[in-house]
DNA sequence: AATAGAACCGGACTACGGTCCGTTTAGTCT
DNA sequence: AGACTAAACGGACCGTAGTCCGGTTCTATT
């Protein structure tokens, strides 16, 4: 994904890195004219004219190239809640920590959409996305970090952040009119009660 | 689905009939010999001896099928949960019955694996099961007999019950040898805390 | 029993994600 | 420059879920 990342990244040919603009290019444009699911990978290599082969090359699956697509968005994101100002980032309370990261995980994923739903589709894969398991490990930091006693916080942080799962959050917003506001609401509650009873 | 089920259920074809359970039948084989992931609906078709066409106009997706297989336990399974014996049934405290339901969940959850994960694949259907929005409504109940004050209780329900997403909690028994007991644990622990809290 | 029409049947067809492999091309080394 | 190698390329190909429609079979009505 980024050369340079790796001690022995091996240098991106130049066709590669050219196919590659082009096809984020053409994503974004299929993406904004027709919405997410309207994004097909033949229509992409169409699109972007190029194989087939070399989309698939590119991103592995519809799933990556969606995660691709997210990557700028999510880096901020993380970025945020790991080095930035308080209440999200280091510097204040654990439980405000933990409520603000749900909430502002509510914004992201209201914001996003079609987007985030797509890149989680891959059955085996909702679970693999590297993005979820640092949260997981966010959030029990913040609940050992609020002292959260007895029981597994590993597990327990892997519950509140499926509490998240943005399947869940879009079906709510869009079926039932909950709004974000509700949404956040309900998490600042259920964390209150986690952290509080322990 | 059930003949006379409805005032007007306008009587099923006996043709009809013998392929529904000639189809029923097959799947069972086929889940057998090949595992939930090996049946596809053109195999199931060549294997009834029906056409294409006619398992479609059956169970309408795959996902439908899997929940007709489904059908039996859970139905027996919701039967427990809404008229059997404490503390899964009424007559023990809330609590313990929000205990007893995921527990037994997860003991379902993992006993019918590939199964359960199958009848949720439909990305428009994993919050369309009927059966979801009965475990929602159920737990919704057992938090307000169990005085829980603040904030939207369905909301609340449904927190918890994301928690039990099969794909999580066969993602954690698979990939992370996690077991059943030790999910059961986490449950408690969580309901108990959100509980206790309000 | 004959008839009409609804329900059912089958399998060809489409769209999609993903794989494969023979061909081309960008860098590198002499 | 010329040759060599590893990487990138492209599009034919596969398996799958789901749709469609012309032909067939059942059931109710008379």
């Amino acid at each position: 994904m980024r050369p340079g990342t790796g001690p022995a990244a091996p240098a991106e040919r130049s066709d590669a890195a050219r196919n590659r603009e082009r096809l984020v290019a053409a994503a974004r444009e299929l993406i904004d004219e027709c919405g997410a699911e309207g994004l097909t990978m033949d229509r992409l290599a169409e699109r972007a004219g190029v194989g087939k082969g070399t989309v698939f090359r590119r991103f592995g699956s519809r799933a990556g190239l969606m995660l691709t697509l997210l990557n700028e968005s999510e880096a901020a994101f993380q970025s945020r809640f790991l080095f930035g100002p308080p209440p999200l980032g280091p510097g204040a309370p654990a439980l405000d920590r933990l409520v603000a990261f749900g909430t502002e995980r509510i914004a992201y994923v209201v914001a996003y959409g079609d987007l985030v739903l797509a890149a989680e589709v891959a059955s085996r894969g909702r679970f693999e996305v590297p993005a979820a398991a640092l949260w997981n490990r966010h959030v029990e930091m913040l609940l050992r970090e609020a002292r959260f006693g007895s029981s597994d916080p590993w597990l327990m942080a892997g519950s509140l952040t499926a509490t998240l799962d943005p399947g869940r959050l879009l079906h709510l917003v869009r079926e039932h009119g909950v709004t974000s506001a509700q949404l956040a609401a309900s998490w600042r509650d259920l964390v209150t009660r986690v952290v509080g009873g322990g």
